[in-house]
DNA sequence: TATGTCAATGACACTATGTCATTAAAAACT
DNA sequence: AGTTTTTAATGACATAGTGTCATTGACATA
């Protein structure tokens, strides 16, 4: 049997994993070399491209579980059938997004540092954010059907400001910059989303 | 004198820079090598390294008059005295901020590559980044007290909220990601920073 | 025991960066 | 005018990374 050889393959395709996966947390994803993450896997020069095309293959490989995460947050359903309820459904979106990225925070760093160096791996977070824009828009249709939501709004645009904001602040909370409270942003950016910031008189 | 020296030291810069832009044009920030600047410039390997430090050097001399026009940009005065007016200023700064990068299409692809791969240039964006934020802060703050705009709103973050949802249509602009008509998405994006998305009901 | 397979390897070719001692021409000095 | 100083410009060199491929040797198979 050649099952010896392929488990072999496999531990040391997973050697080479867990040691890109160490290299890139020590150094970032741009200081990070092939040679590192060699010599941290005790393996030889060529090894790593054996089961690698390149150092974004590796990182490509340590998000497929994360970016399949990020998918179902995208596809939570949402059938409110009132103004409360949505924005219960909205904020609570929100908090599984969010909350995502905080558990996931140290990968997500190096994704993010990535996404500006690899077009492959920023090709995977365009795609992550199609799904996302794609799920929202369908949800301003159905709130602007059931006279929720403004009609005039165009879903698509919308949809991509509000996620644009959500996107922005998981960054800013990957990346530590600022320091208030998760719920605190999640209830400002909902009701900002919901209600706007000025105060209503008339509409045109 | 030694202004002909001078004078010559200034010219072989320029060279540079002007050899630098076009290379980046050509080639974008990543694939960019000093070789190629040089042999553009028809300058010795060792000239670029008199004049700059490295190819992020050569981006930030290049962006520095665009950053003074989004800096300016950012200063734009804010005292509306009712709604509507308060609407047509914003719309207008939003107007100012997404021409101006188109006006420089060109260079704002390059800058937003360069982000993401050079810590320098990423924190030249961050501080226009901040003077939008704070400046937005500002304007929230006055909208707060002259009773336009909801109290309840932590102006900060309502600022974060709206800069960034800005900015990311700004990028997708200037990659020309989406067709959608500028006025439409001014429009938009005012209208619902302004009143929100959802038909408003009572508030609490 | 012999043979084929394939995981693993490291030398090699290539490309890029950044440094520095050297060159040569202009400027300053006598 | 001749000498010295300054400095803009240079390219060889040291260094470091990538990706390829012919070779190796241990294991599987006949």
């Amino acid at each position: 049997m050649s099952n010896n050889r392929k488990q072999q393959a496999m531990e040391t395709k997973q050697k080479l994993l867990y040691a890109a996966r160490e290299v890139f947390f020590e150094h970032g994803f741009k200081k990070a070399t092939i040679r590192q993450i060699n010599q941290k896997a005790e393996t030889g020069h060529g090894t790593a491209y054996v089961y690698f095309k390149n150092k974004e293959d590796f990182l490509v490989e340590l998000m497929l579980e994360t970016m399949e995460s990020f998918h179902n947050i995208a596809a939570i359903p949402f059938r409110p059938s009132s103004q409360s309820e949505a924005h219960k459904l909205i904020a609570h979106q929100v908090e599984q997004f969010l909350s995502l990225a905080l558990e996931k925070k140290q990968i997500m760093k190096i994704f993010k540092e990535a996404i500006g160096i690899s077009a492959n791996v920023e090709s995977n977070w365009q795609h992550i954010r199609n799904q996302f824009i794609e799920s929202i828009t369908k949800d301003i249709v159905y709130a602007q059907r059931y006279a929720l939501a403004h009609q005039h709004l165009n879903p698509s645009i919308t949809a991509r400001s509000w996620f644009y904001m959500n996107e922005m602040f998981m960054w800013e909370l990957v990346e530590d910059q600022y320091t208030d409270d998760i719920e605190e942003i999640i209830e400002h950016m909902t009701s900002l989303y919901m209600n706007g910031l000025y105060i209503s008189t008339s509409h045109g």
